[in-house]
RNA sequence: GGCGCUGUACCCAAGUGGUAAGGGAGAGGUCUGCAAAACCUUUAUUCAGCGGUUCGAAUCCGCUCGGCGCCUCCA
């Protein structure tokens, strides 16, 4: 069994076999080789910018959980038009603005429990390389110099629009091709380095002052981390072109080796039915959703939950509903805890979690088919909820289940989340025991008094046969 | 105009040829001093619509209608 996954290249479901070589087993292959396209450090990210890198790190964590080790680099996009407009309009220095939005950026990609990747390499640290493989695609004449800045030459590569399929495309009547400012021999070239503009940062090379066009840093730190055909690159379908596609015209012109083996594109988050971006004004950042009181925890749920191939309308609705889905997870695993009974009699235990991987791999094998394995887990979920309410389970067994839920949460992320020691701790076990007492006296109105005063500090407290356990509402 | 994604219950969402997963919400019941949590039962003769292929289709084909995106910076 492998998995598979669709390749934005071929429009297939493919398997994916890392390298190139298939293997006796998981173990043997390399690590595979991951490239993910970062954000453009200029203001905050927004949630729909989040879901991408959701998806990176389900992606990464899946592979880990079958057997695979991971090479996983995401790059950080320091200058372009909009830094270089911001700091100038901050009055700072391009390296101190930008430095002040990768710090947030990481600051929210903790928050919401993404893993740190390998490598995160910054535009700016990566001018040599970009030299490099302009120098490679001016040995090959594949480029020209027009008023100082540098072209790639589409016409000298036919192979250009494979991915994207608008090769052979029409363009639109009114189309803003000659949006550039920049002369150009036909509109699709695109820059690879630009011509230093007033006020503007630049770098000095062979080819004179300037600075990095959109594309070449990608092509540039897959070569310098890699160095050769990686395995999957991902990014929003919004990338597939032009930047993807002018990512593989750099690449592969000047290496003339295979530059992507998996191509893998997140859909949009949408928003009131509608694409959620900056310039259209209709988005959140994830602190405007942590100011309105709702965690990182769902917010990472809502994200992952539905399949990255398809458009996901994002509604504080829906982020309700997925507090709902971890309360019960959550209640699960109180439940799991609070078994005492250590006789076993019931044999079951191993084959339901063996069940339970058996068909959790099935569907994330399948184009990580994640609300197939969701619904996997959550029929899970009800059978050890039926056993525990049955009796059969021990403290053996509970903590098996406990184990294997950590394990499935080594992919989801969002089950153990970081979660801050309470400090209330003891004032709160006294007023517990203080209304067992009173309920041992009959005394239900104290009782009551401290249930509704806890309840309204977000302290649930649930009685159970061997006393009374409390939580805090999420 | 070209290239894609998409339309499944009140909401979210799997299923891509074998007779509709799962979550939320709703209703009834069990348990409980009352709750909470949990459990049990229940909620789509039907998958945008209409044709076709097939023993059999939500799944394949055709047409129609609707939503979204890319073709310009964008995850």
């Amino acid at each position: 069994m492998a998995i598979k996954i669709y390749n934005t290249m071929s429009r297939k479901l493919e398997e994916f076999i890392p390298g190139g070589e298939p293997k006796e087993q998981i173990t043997d292959y390399p690590p595979v080789t991951i490239y993910s396209c970062g954000p453009t450090v200029y203001s905050f990210a927004h949630i729909g910018n989040f879901r991408t890198f959701i998806f990176n790190d389900l992606l990464r964590r899946y592979l880990k959980f079958r057997g695979y080790s991971v090479d996983h680099a995401m790059n950080i996009t320091d200058v372009d038009d909009k830094t270089i407009k911001g700091a100038l309009a901050e009055g700072i220095t391009l390296k101190e603005y930008t430095d002040k939005y990768t710090k947030i950026f990481f600051e929210d990609l903790k928050k919401l429990n993404i893993e740190p990747v390998e490598h995160n390499p910054r535009a700016t640290e990566s001018i040599e390389e970009m030299i490099d493989i302009i120098k490679k695609i001016d040995e090959k004449g594949i480029m020209y110099n027009s008023e100082g800045s540098l072209y790639f030459d589409i016409s000298k590569f036919p192979q250009y629009g494979r991915l994207s399929n608008l090769d052979k495309r029409e363009i639109k009547a009114g189309a803003r091709y000659d949006a550039d400012e920049y002369n150009k021999e036909d509109v699709r070239d695109f820059a690879l380095w630009k011509a230093p503009k007033e006020n503007e940062p630049f770098w000095e090379t062979p080819y004179g002052p300037g600075r990095p066009g959109w594309h070449i840093e990608c092509s540039a730190m897959i070569r310098k981390i890699f160095g050769k055909t990686i395995d999957i690159h991902t990014g929003g379908v919004d990338l597939i072109f032009p930047h993807h596609e002018n990512e593989i015209a750099q690449s592969e012109a000047a290496y003339g080796e295979k530059f992507v083996r998996y191509w893998l594109h997140v859909e949009h988050l949408l928003v009131d039915g509608a694409k959620m971006s900056k310039s259209a004004g209709n988005f959140y950042t994830l602190r405007d959703l942590l100011n309105m009181g709702y965690s990182p925890r769902p917010i990472r749920y809502l994200l992952i939950s539905a399949h990255y191939r398809k458009q996901l309308n994002f509604t504080l609705e829906g982020i309700k509903h997925s507090e709902q889905a971890l309360e019960r997870i959550d209640n699960l695993i109180v439940r799991l805890r609070d078994i005492k009974k250590e006789e076993h009699n019931f044999n079951e235990c191993d084959n339901l979690i063996a069940k339970l991987y058996f068909d959790f791999t099935e569907a994330m094998d399948n184009d990580l088919n994640i609300s197939g394995a969701l619904g996997v887990f959550f029929e899970f979920v009800s059978k050890v909820n039926t056993l525990i309410s049955e009796e059969k389970l021990s403290k053996n067994d509970a903590e098996k289940i406990i184990a294997a839920i950590n394990k499935l949460d080594s992919v989801f992320g969002f089950i153990n989340f970081e979660s801050e020691e309470d400090v209330d701790a003891e004032r709160i076990e006294a007023l517990v025991q203080e209304r067992i007492q009173a309920k041992k006296d009959k005394n239900f109105k104290r009782a009551d008094e401290i249930r509704d005063m806890l309840k309204e500090e977000g302290i649930i407290l649930e009685d159970t046969k061997d006393g009374t356990r409390w939580k805090r509402k999420k």
